[in-house]
DNA sequence: AATGCAATCGAGAACGGTTTGCAACTGGCG
DNA sequence: CGCCAGTTGCAAACCGTTCTCGATTGCATT
């Protein structure tokens, strides 16, 4: 009861993805469960080091290189998203959410993620304009807070 | 004679150029040079280790240390800029042209520049709306070509 | 032109994030 | 409940880039 609460909203998407998972041919072992788990409970965007750290609190078997594999196969499956931003070290996410883009706080290096239709569909029309088709893209605002008022 | 008429266009601004490092305090040495010519007659966008290669054509004794740290104070002074694109060694160019985005062709990797004054006024409103001041950003557009129409 | 010295050099070792080779282990179908 | 391809941990390899170190050199100053 008590070691449940953790993860309690979590639970049954986790399962759910993990069914969808086995259906796809990928075994579910514990550490991909253990990492299934730390990603559905990520709320910021960790990078492999956090992952295998958070990964390990629930099953100390976890290895990196298992944490980098697994990645690799969740990425390959739609599973989660792969960010390398700007000289640090690629951060993971779930691609639950549709598509947003990033502001990345240069002091705090807190991700901060918005959409713009609008740019989209610039983007979208510059492409075109010079003959090509947009395949992905990556956006990323290196930003620092304003001052606020008093 | 023959032997300038390679850089005959170039030469002119590398030598201006040459005179403005000089006087922020960069020594003006064989190897930084090199890489400057090569700089400057490059309309592409390569890697450290094509810049090395193209030196080393120039003068057989840059080492491909000299050219990452020479790139290093070339960025600081505003001369080159640094692009890392996924999942590639970072590429360089002359600073010289005022600010442009990338589409990267997943074929042959070439860049091609593009501008869009409207998608930079929509990312400064939207790091506004979100309480931060944009210091830079990154906008690539990894595309594919378009059917061309027979 | 000769001197002095901090800036710069080449070679190769070190670095940090990521991937891989290998022998042992295991999920899940039959 | 046994099989075996897929998966694992560990350590070594990888790769782009940076650093260390003793030797060299640009250039300001005589």
């Amino acid at each position: 009861m008590v070691a449940r609460m953790t993860y309690d909203d979590d639970s049954g998407r986790v399962t759910a993805m993990e069914e969808a998972l086995r259906q796809e041919g990928v075994r579910l072992t514990r550490q991909r469960i253990a990492l299934l788990q730390v990603l559905g409970e990520a709320d910021d965007h960790p990078d492999a080091n956090e992952l295998h750290r958070r990964a390990q609190e629930v099953d100390a078997t976890v290895s990196l290189a298992t944490v980098y594999r697994t990645l690799t196969v969740l990425e390959d499956k739609g599973i989660v998203q792969r960010h390398a931003f700007e000289g640090a070290p690629a951060r993971f996410e779930t691609a639950d959410a549709p598509h947003h883009d990033h502001i990345i706080d240069l002091d705090t290096h807190a991700v901060i993620e918005f959409t713009s239709p609008e740019i989209e569909r610039l983007q979208k029309e510059i492409a075109r304009k010079h003959g090509f088709e947009v395949v992905s893209h990556r956006l990323e605002l290196y930003c620092r807070r304003l001052p606020t008022k008093s």
